[in-house]
DNA sequence: CACACGATGCGCT
DNA sequence: GCGCATCGTGTGG
């Protein structure tokens, strides 16, 4: 069982595959030289859709870091009080993220909000590389369970986009949708 | 410079 | 289910 950071390719593909391969990985923090690490069980993709803070290729100073090199984490603050951590995705140039929305083995990490919270995760952190294992990275994991596909979180625009994953039964899942438990993950094209 | 509003969470009804 | 805290960011004047 490798405890080494993932690296640029597996970072580096369309945002909607990496949100699924992003669950059942871990999402580890370090402060104070002590480790804790969080089973991913819940994220939504974010491109140039409609709800995305990069919605019509637009560039701006806080969401730049979406149009870069994936494998970077992209933390935002909002509604005065709170944050969340995305991992880039895409190749350089186009814009592409994963919100990490929910996080087993951790108490209190379910909800993008809480799970910052709970690891400390603030601008601070924002933009730094997730492969070089420095306060934040993601190691491999696997999950056996069922993977839900459903519509994202908090959002007005494109709120009909399946662009949420969770896996079935995890405690650290922030909403559950019994109507999407009950059908099969379908495919969706990625862009 | 002013202003509207969130990729949320919590407490109360 | 609903209201609200609280402020950075984007947009328009």
């Amino acid at each position: 069982m490798s405890a080494r950071p993932l690296g640029r390719r597996f970072f580096t593909r369309p945002t909607l595959d990496l949100a699924r391969a992003l669950l059942g990985s871990w999402l580890c923090r370090e402060i104070d030289g002590e480790v804790r690490r969080g089973r991913i069980v819940e994220v939504e993709a974010y491109t140039h859709d409609a709800a995305s803070h990069c919605r019509e290729h637009r560039r701006t100073p806080r969401n730049a870091i979406m149009f870069g090199r994936a494998g970077h984490a992209y933390v935002y603050f909002t509604y005065g009080m709170h944050h969340c951590v995305n991992v880039v995705a895409e190749r350089d140039g186009e814009p592409g993220a994963v919100l990490i929305r929910g996080l087993d083995a951790i108490a209190g990490a379910n909800g993008p909000g809480r799970l910052c919270r709970v690891l400390a995760i603030d601008r601070a952190l924002d933009g730094i590389d997730l492969t070089a294992g420095e306060g934040l990275w993601i190691e491999a994991g696997r999950h056996r369970e069922a993977v839900v596909q459903t519509t994202r979180v908090g959002i007005r625009q494109a709120a009909d986009l399946p662009w949420r994953f969770y896996l079935a039964g995890s405690p650290g899942v922030s909403r559950r949708d019994p109507a999407a438990e009950a059908a099969p993950a379908r495919r969706v094209g990625s862009r």
